[in-house]
DNA sequence: GCTAGTAAATTTGTACGATGACCAGACGAG
DNA sequence: CTCGTCTGGTCATCGTACAAATTTACTAGC
């Protein structure tokens, strides 16, 4: 018998949020529109004002909202405001690292080959600096794991388009925390020879960049990360 | 002259979340860690208790931390929660647009290539229903915003992978309100010429994806997108 | 009638105090 | 050592009050 959180006796802010996200979703509640007084809310959902302003403020801080003093709350007029997340709760589950895996690799192969016709000597400078940063964190037979994902942010400014480093940086925070595994799960010749492997791919990766040779970039970052997805796969099989 | 908002007054809540936020991402509160109680951070900062809660209900919806009545507030331990957002400030510049637009670019890229090797027959369905629905509301001679991006999102779908559902549809958010100037600075037969000319690149990327072969989706998808971005290049020079 | 200026009403922002629910640790009985 | 109980601390919610900003209504003057 397993016994489930039993159904968690939710805040009423929280209850308060969710009731306005889905007026605002369902459009009940248009861009632009003004919501209700905090007094017009308190009576209707029969809350205090405490929680009318918590439940505000969450939704301002998500930017669903915005506030004016004097004047009233408005839903966002700017569609633009509201944020990407990737649930924390389907993250155990293989397939949904696969699945999140899958997106970096779209938006990777893609940049490798921006930065291939767009790196400039500073940023591919940057590249080649992070590669030997890695291959020297491997030689001190560290796990690299900074080091690695500091190549990859490296590629991501060489576009010189700032949305990918910050997606990637994003990404970063979900894809990271499972590699931190492979320290604990393996002895020292596995890991390094792991680890070779990965500094052989990162250096085709770095040579096709600065020959400025997009489709080359391209398919080295395919294999790379189509590996990776295939050592993750194999690690969570043998666990 | 243009008048900035001269020191921004911020309200004090906005500013108590920047102090905890800055005192996260430095590292000063690691994950886990407790954060001051309410009325130590009241002293703290000098402000009143609700101003305290407001701040912490937004940093909880950003999901940075959580708190636990009767316990305290803690630096959420999953990083995972954090968001990824668009700052909204830059994105009436062309730069900006071109900049997400190349992102979309990769993962659209990707995900039609992907939906070429996975479509099972009811998302391949989709796909040329949505098709269908995008050349009706052509030659019902409307804008066909809502049909042309349906189009790629039943691609995400066929994908099979949820996460490039929910990102394209986070996207479209930045590069619809864009695509819906076409309808108020062009005449009737320039807008006709346009969407046949997309309806023609849509067929493309939909017989690949029937065909099930990804390398043409690829193809046809990549120059899809980027006549759009030499599309939108040449309106936003035009203005 | 129209405009400018002022006053009042409305609304959000901030402050303060009080009570209940919940948690963690101390303490003692068995 | 294990199990209740107690106690202090902390967040959750409530209520009231005032300040600041905006909107609306009104009034005087032309």
């Amino acid at each position: 018998m397993r016994f489930v959180p039993l159904s968690r006796a939710r805040s009423l802010t929280a209850e308060v949020v969710q009731r306005l996200e889905s007026e605002i979703d369902s459009g009940a509640l248009a861009p632009g529109a003004q919501l209700p007084t905090e007094q017009g809310m308190m009576t209707a959902f029969g809350v205090s004002r405490t929680v009318i302003r918590e439940a505000v403020a969450a939704l301002r801080a998500d930017g669903l909202v915005t506030t004016r003093q004097g004047s009233g709350a408005f839903v966002a007029s700017d569609p633009g405001r509201r944020a990407f997340r990737i649930a924390p709760e389907g993250l155990g589950s293989i397939e949904h690292v696969l699945h999140v895996l899958e997106l970096r690799l779209a938006v990777e192969v893609e940049a490798v080959a921006l930065a291939s016709r767009r790196a400039n000597k500073a940023t591919a400078r940057g590249v080649v600096i992070a590669l030997k940063a890695f291959e020297a964190a491997i030689h001190r037979n560290e796990t690299a794991i900074a080091e690695d994902f500091g190549f990859h942010l490296a590629i991501a400014q060489a576009t010189g388009n700032p949305y990918f480093v910050s997606f990637l940086e994003f990404l970063g925070r979900f894809i990271i925390p499972r590699q931190s595994i492979r320290a604990s799960e393996m002895t020292s010749e596995q890991n390094a020879l792991y680890l070779e492997n990965i500094l052989g791919e990162h250096r085709a990766i770095c040579d096709a960049i600065v020959a400025a040779k997009p489709e080359e970039a391209r398919d080295a970052m395919r294999i790379h990360l189509g590996r990776s997805g295939k050592r993750y796969r194999a690690f969570a099989k043998a666990n």
